[in-house]
DNA sequence: ATAGTTTACGAAAGCGCTTTCGTGAATCTT
DNA sequence: AAGATTCACGAAAGCGCTTTCGTAAACTAT
């Protein structure tokens, strides 16, 4: 087996307790004995059980991340990919440059009570917990909080209890890229909304209606029950009816932006000469989209980064009150909003 | 705190050995009193320490996955979405059924000697390892398992040291789709190869070579640096120049049959029509390409959960000899071929 | 030189679980 | 009915670490 404190102990000639100190930092211990500790410990490739230590710390430096589960959704879609591993990746660097792990959970919609994540928590296998992503029920959210441990939501928000989290500027970059839309012309703009519970669609609807109300344009949203391709194509459908003098729209997210293309198309209304259009997120595809996507960049490593940090320092130091962190987006102009 | 197995024993009224051992389904415990002691563990709400169980046991329930970091990749390109991250969510979907949990981490190039995978297996946070994608060099792999820990690739081999992995058929996959180019015509088939190193580029290439073998054509082959869509654009342009009669190409990737088809564009060859081209991979967006990309569809969520019941295996019962396994794998025919 | 203070270290308890082994009671055998 | 066997259970040790607290030695102050 490998060693142990008690080997390090032996080899130096001073106890375990010494050694723990020594290692961890703690006074108590003369420089000197440290450093012959230190060298022990390394001749021997000491490295401590952290079951051990969690045991008697209770601290595990595991943080649990839940993820949303794409694999069981709908039809075979374009996947979000640069959304969650973005943020993902962003978690992982931060996490393990301050010796922390990442545990890592999907679940699906069924599973959102998700028997995982409670267990994640309730073995105390994770000193905190990372929640990505707009589809836990609020009832999940505090139940996982009442444990005591800390949370920090990504991509949604609980108001009714203050709870830690961050975002992107929703509003923000959906007011940019409609105000980029009527800089260039256009008056009758639709906005391609998705579900009313995910919280990042309905900011980027009030960005969308913001920028209409400045210049005194009727608001024109069509309301999706999910944001696939499919659903994208058919809203647009909706929309190209209802409003007939539309000559822009601004999608909710990048996958509904493709599938409003499409059915421009297919109604012989060609995208952007006709109908200018705009996602959201920035996709890695955006950029080899035919035409390539004008979009809006979020950035969700830099989130992801953001998210761990919270947590560490709720881990570490119960400091005050829940804190909401936004981070700003960027209106990436490709060619789908019809800019040369 | 939490309740503790002592807590459970005294509302039993039994010791805490007993309610271990009924907790646990080990003999030596009246059913009546095994009865007893589920019923109390509910009503506390209790759940075991997983801290203090690997103390005792040796054993975590928790089982590593190392991905590759994709976030410091050269310049932003199109991620390998689906690639990953279908990986990811078969292999928590498995192991979590089994009531394991997985512990993330990604490593880029400069942290390939990665210490915190080290430091995962040293410091025994897992009980196994799932290394994923090609890119781990074979020295780390051997100090990996030299530790003794259960180590399953992924879309990786090493045969100098049998070791267990799970890959999909990638010759095979090359073989009909290079097939498929050759039935509809084709004769002059180039075919863009990824890195040397990378194993799945070495045996799509051999696919390849094998179906231009039976027909008694001869092989264009174009070596990349990477698979990123930049590097198969100029790829493209060299096998252009250097097999002036050439109609058909075979990417190694998804990402350079994309970089191909923009070299044609751009030098005035149409695809489909006069170049075919095909990838592989069947990442989510080759849909949604114009042209869809014809393409060769791998099972990467099946690779996912073969990956992990492998390693849970391997962990429950050592048993025999490292097996590899070989999911097959399946082209899909969409538009870039040149089939209707 | 004496008393008071600081310092370096170790003994030992404890974190919450599993597992071995001993014991007495219940059951089986003839 | 007595001995042999089985069975259900508990005492206690141990997993590898941290932390408190006591103690002896080394200092400081008078």
């Amino acid at each position: 087996m490998s060693p142990t404190i008690n080997d390090v102990a032996a080899k130096v000639g001073v106890s375990p307790a010494t050694v723990s100190k020594a290692l961890n930092d703690r006074p108590g211990v003369s420089s000197q004995t440290r450093e012959r500790v230190l060298r022990a410990a390394q001749e021997l490739d000491y490295s401590p059980s952290i079951a051990a230590r969690s045991l008697a710390t209770a601290r595990t430096y595991n943080v649990g991340y839940v993820g949303y589960k794409y694999g069981s959704v709908l039809p075979p879609d374009l996947r979000p990919g640069t959304v969650a591993a973005g943020t993902l990746e962003g978690i992982d660097e931060e996490l393990t440059r301050h010796g922390y792990h990442m545990l890592t959970t999907y679940v699906d919609r069924e599973a959102m009570k998700s028997p995982d994540t409670l267990n994640m928590v309730r073995q105390s296998r994770v000193d905190g917990l990372i929640l990505n992503g707009p589809s836990f029920r609020p009832r999940f959210i505090l139940q996982l909080q009442s444990t005591g441990i800390p949370i920090v939501l990504v991509d949604n928000l609980l108001n009714e209890t203050a709870i830690d989290c961050v975002l992107c500027d929703n509003e923000g970059g959906a007011y940019q890229a409609v105000r980029h839309l009527i800089e260039h012309g256009h008056k009758h703009i639709a906005f391609l909304s998705g579900p009313a519970d995910w919280l990042s669609s309905r900011e980027r609807a009030a960005g969308y209606r913001r920028a209409l109300r400045e210049v005194g344009s009727e608001p024109h949203i069509v309301f999706m029950p999910n944001t696939i391709v499919e659903t994208g194509r058919q809203a647009m459908f909706t929309a190209l009816e209802e409003y007939p003098n539309l000559t822009a729209v601004m999608a909710v997210n990048d996958a509904t932006a493709v599938g409003a293309i499409q059915a421009c198309r297919q109604a012989g209304r060609a995208v952007p000469d006709e109908i200018a259009v705009v996602g959201f997120d920035d996709e890695s595809w955006t950029q080899i989209h035919t035409p390539p996507l004008t979009t809006v960049h979020v950035p969700w490593h830099e989130i992801g980064i953001q998210a761990a940090r919270r947590v560490m320092s709720l881990i570490e130091q119960d400091n005050g009150v829940p804190i909401q962190m936004r981070l700003s987006v960027e209106l990436v102009i490709r060619q789908s909003c019809g800019c040369p």
